[in-house]
DNA sequence: GTATTTTGTTTTAGGTGTCAAGTAATCTGG
DNA sequence: CCAGATTACTTGACACCTAAAACAAAATAC
């Protein structure tokens, strides 16, 4: 066997083994934003038209509607990972269309719970079925088992995430 | 092997072969948008403390080092999947900062065409190094065969939402 | 060859996003 | 207790973002 064989075989085996280079951690996350604006985008239209609902309203009705003793504007803030200044305005309209209450708590008048309506939860069951039917539309190509995959893989990366940003 | 031993394998071979239920696909998309806006946050502030620079503004930067020959605005708001409207304040800002410079094109007066300055590449080549740095530090606990499957199975995904966006 | 349509971009109105400074309520150390 | 720190939230300034209407240039139709 050459050396010039030698080299080339291992140069192969390299590829095979590990094709990962220094930019594969860049071109997953440029993958993953753009296909996250994708969808993002497409249920931005679709709440809109459909529900005359914002994505940001959608996203804190989406929180509310699992706690029906309703969140402190604080843990809204940090569960949907916006700013707190943010919330309040969202919140302020929300209230304005019915969706959701606001309550002082009283025994810490600092804190502020939120948390919908009887009118809200019926109006926010039915944007959630359809929002679920256009996920399953959008992902229906992708392989029950890839689905679970994926889900998996994005778990490692959120935990990875976390970590390095401690 | 008992008839009990039987049914016991049998459930767990369903739930290795397709623990699937309707909410995977939703799962899936909520775990897909919390980690992305968990990154994305991270590199927006980043880019704000460390370049005083906003993430849209990057983003432009970003396709544009690539296409030294520059884009056209509706080329450049189609890549980033952003409205055209939204394109217009943005890319004046950069030309005020002196990142880039816009020409009509001559054989086509509707179109502008959009290109980096010299001062520009050299800028941005300094923000695309921390920004992959960054990226690289945030999936650090990755496996680099993760990263490939992840990479892999985003297309899948991509390719499942565009063709259902047709 | 003009009228009509299409294409590329801008403008406008309104909602969302950040950060930083400000206010109010609570906690804590002396 | 009570002054200073901390916590929860709001406000204000500014940047993005979209949809829809407006505009200008080019392509098409007759």
């Amino acid at each position: 066997m050459s050396g010039q064989s030698r080299i080339w075989i291992d140069a192969e085996t390299k590829i095979t083994d590990a094709p990962e280079d220094h930019h594969d951690e860049l071109r997953l996350w440029l993958r993953l934003f753009s296909v996250t604006r994708l969808i993002e985008n497409d249920v931005r239209s679709k709440l809109q038209n459909q529900f005359d609902v914002t994505f940001p309203r959608f996203d804190i009705l989406s929180q509310l509607y699992r706690v029906p003793d309703g969140l402190i504007l604080g843990e809204l803030s940090q569960r949907l990972m916006v700013s707190p200044g943010n919330i309040t305005s969202v919140i302020k309209r929300l209230i304005e269309d019915g969706m959701i209450v606001r309550n002082q708590n009283p025994d810490d008048r600092r804190e502020n719970i939120v948390q919908m309506t009887a009118a809200g939860r019926a109006k926010f069951a039915e944007m959630a079925e359809a929002h679920e039917a256009w996920i399953r539309h959008l992902t229906k190509d992708v392989a029950p088992a890839d689905i679970r995959s994926l889900q998996a893989l994005l778990q490692k990366l959120k935990t990875s995430v976390r970590r390095a940003l401690d």
